[in-house]
DNA sequence: ATCCTCGGTGGCCACAACGT
DNA sequence: ACGTTGTGGCCACCGAGGAT
């Protein structure tokens, strides 16, 4: 849409004179001389074509034209007033960062995220995807954990998968994780099928450093014990992802 | 009636921003 | 670099109203 209106600076002494009813006065408000006010008066009744002031010996009166438009003038002055503040606001408001693994962010957060914008609609949220690891110090819980980064002026929450406590950082435990076993011995070419879990002895055991993160060390170990086969099978045996 | 003060007007100029 | 435009200051002037 465009616009069709005079210099806006001439609209604001406007504004300021009709108040006073002054045009001095409104030079001291706005910080310049009474004859800029005049100008700029002079110059918004050529443009409008319609006088705005009566010259009445000392001081000035609004005509009916003038008298009309100056409330929805003011109006429009709020509106802009109101507009700035707006963006001085949004300037100062805070981002928050997340970051998370991917499949946190696709299966947890995600899902989430609708919500928490509509509660709180002021605050933009940016999601980072990574699968960085953190080393767990003392170990006492499976978790996925949140780490508030208090060491920083960054507005952020990190979501990593570890547990225990992180000098320099909060950390809460969102929910613990299920380990189970992915077999599938078909794949390999002359391996006994896989019928009880000592039967693992005899196949390739994969690990996955995430998960074994989570698991407080080595995911298989831990697996193998509860399954009552520790001694049979050695759990630390196998490529590393 | 005269003088003074106040407030608005108009001409002129300087300056900055912008387009050519 | 030059011209145009917008903005605003300076200054002289004018008219109205109040004081004497």
């Amino acid at each position: 849409m465009i616009y069709r209106l005079p210099p806006l600076n001439a609209l604001r002494v406007f504004e300021a004179a009709a108040r006073h009813l002054s045009f001095k006065e409104a030079a001291n408000e706005l910080s310049i001389t009474q004859a800029a006010v005049s100008h700029q008066i002079k110059s918004l009744e050529d443009y409008l074509g319609v006088q705005l002031f009566k010259r009445a010996g000392r001081g000035v009166q609004l005509t009916e034209a003038a008298r009309a438009a100056l409330p929805r003038l003011r109006d429009g002055f709020d509106a802009l007033a109101a507009a700035v503040e707006t963006i001085h606001v949004r300037a100062d408001e805070t981002d928050l960062e997340i970051t998370a693994p991917p499949v946190f962010t696709a299966r947890w957060l995600m899902p989430r995220l609708a919500d928490f914008s509509r509660r709180e609609p002021k605050i933009d949220v940016r999601v980072v995807s990574s699968s960085k690891m953190v080393d767990a110090g003392a170990l006492d819980s499976t978790a996925l954990m949140v780490n508030h980064d208090l060491r920083s002026d960054a507005s952020g929450v990190e979501i990593h998968l570890g547990a225990g406590d992180y000098p320099g950082y909060r950390a809460d435990r969102l929910f613990g994780v299920a380990t189970v076993v992915v077999a599938s011995p078909q794949l390999v070419k002359g391996t006994p099928p896989l019928g009880e879990p000592a039967d693992l002895a005899r196949h390739t055991l994969l690990h996955d450093d995430a998960m074994d993160l989570v698991a407080h060390g080595h995911a298989w170990p831990k697996w193998l014990e509860v399954a009552g086969v520790a001694d049979k099978v050695d759990g630390t045996r196998g490529p590393r992802f």
